[in-house]
DNA sequence: CTTACTGCAAAGACTTTGCATACTC
DNA sequence: GAGTATGCAAAGTCTTTGCAGTAAG
């Protein structure tokens, strides 16, 4: 059995085509993909794009995937990890770079600073620049 | 003249209800505002929705204000200052605070590790979590 | 066989745009 | 008065939802 399959048969969910390709498609690519993307790609299995919205928000329900904050105009979803891992993101492409950091002292330094919140559930930070190819 | 309208007529845009409406209401608040509530507030003006969001689009592209993302159902915008200023953002009620960090380190260490980024224009780092008053 | 999942179509939320009118300078 | 800004209405994008049919366990 697949690992995706295992995985959502582990959390009890069905295991059908569009949550497994969902996992494939978010397993190879190392960074977060817009719902453009997945919706394009599911199509050519004759997935409805419905079917993929509802997929991804049982799948971040399910705490297996998340969304991140890349860009007002469409979602983007990645796999939870576990390594703390930052985005890059092109203000002018979209493209995103994936970077790791010890977050826990910025953190830290963050919660001290404040008086309403005295924790973070980010996950990821997303810092928005212009690539070293859209900048020639 | 209000300080609304001289820095308009600096950057050669025309003085309007709209726009000093917009800045006056962003000036005041400290903190990124939804276009919702500047739809809101211009309304009780007899401004209609559309020329909210072209005075945003004016006025950001002049590098007035900026937008934030904070949500991806809408935008948020805020003065474009000079202090750095990052925010916090409640996931439940999107309340939003804004602490001020030292960020230039953060910004360097972050470079270090990128392969395809040689620069950053995130003004602002938006950092996610619950706060005191959601938290109970 | 039962329950959950999917396709299809329609509706919803937010944003953009065309055109005629109104306003700023 | 010239040229930009605005109101109104319509259209566009992305997302959500209702319902009937289909598939997984």
């Amino acid at each position: 059995m697949e690992a995706y399959a295992s995985l959502l048969k582990n959390i009890g969910l069905k295991i059908t085509p569009a949550r497994t390709a969902v996992l494939s498609i978010l397993t190879n690519q190392k960074k977060p993909v817009s719902v453009a993307i997945l919706v394009e790609s599911l199509a050519k299995k004759s997935i409805n794009f419905s079917t993929v919205y509802r997929t991804l928000e049982t799948l971040e329900q399910a705490g297996i995937i998340r969304k991140v904050l890349v860009s007002q105009k469409q979602s983007f979803y990645e796999l939870v990890d576990i390594h703390d891992h930052h985005h890059l993101i092109c203000t002018e492409c979209e493209k995103v770079e994936e970077i790791e950091l010890q977050k826990q002292d910025f953190k830290k330094v963050v919660l001290k600073k404040s008086k309403q919140f005295s924790q973070l559930s980010t996950k990821t930070i997303e810092l928005f620049g212009v690539c070293n190819s859209c900048e020639k």
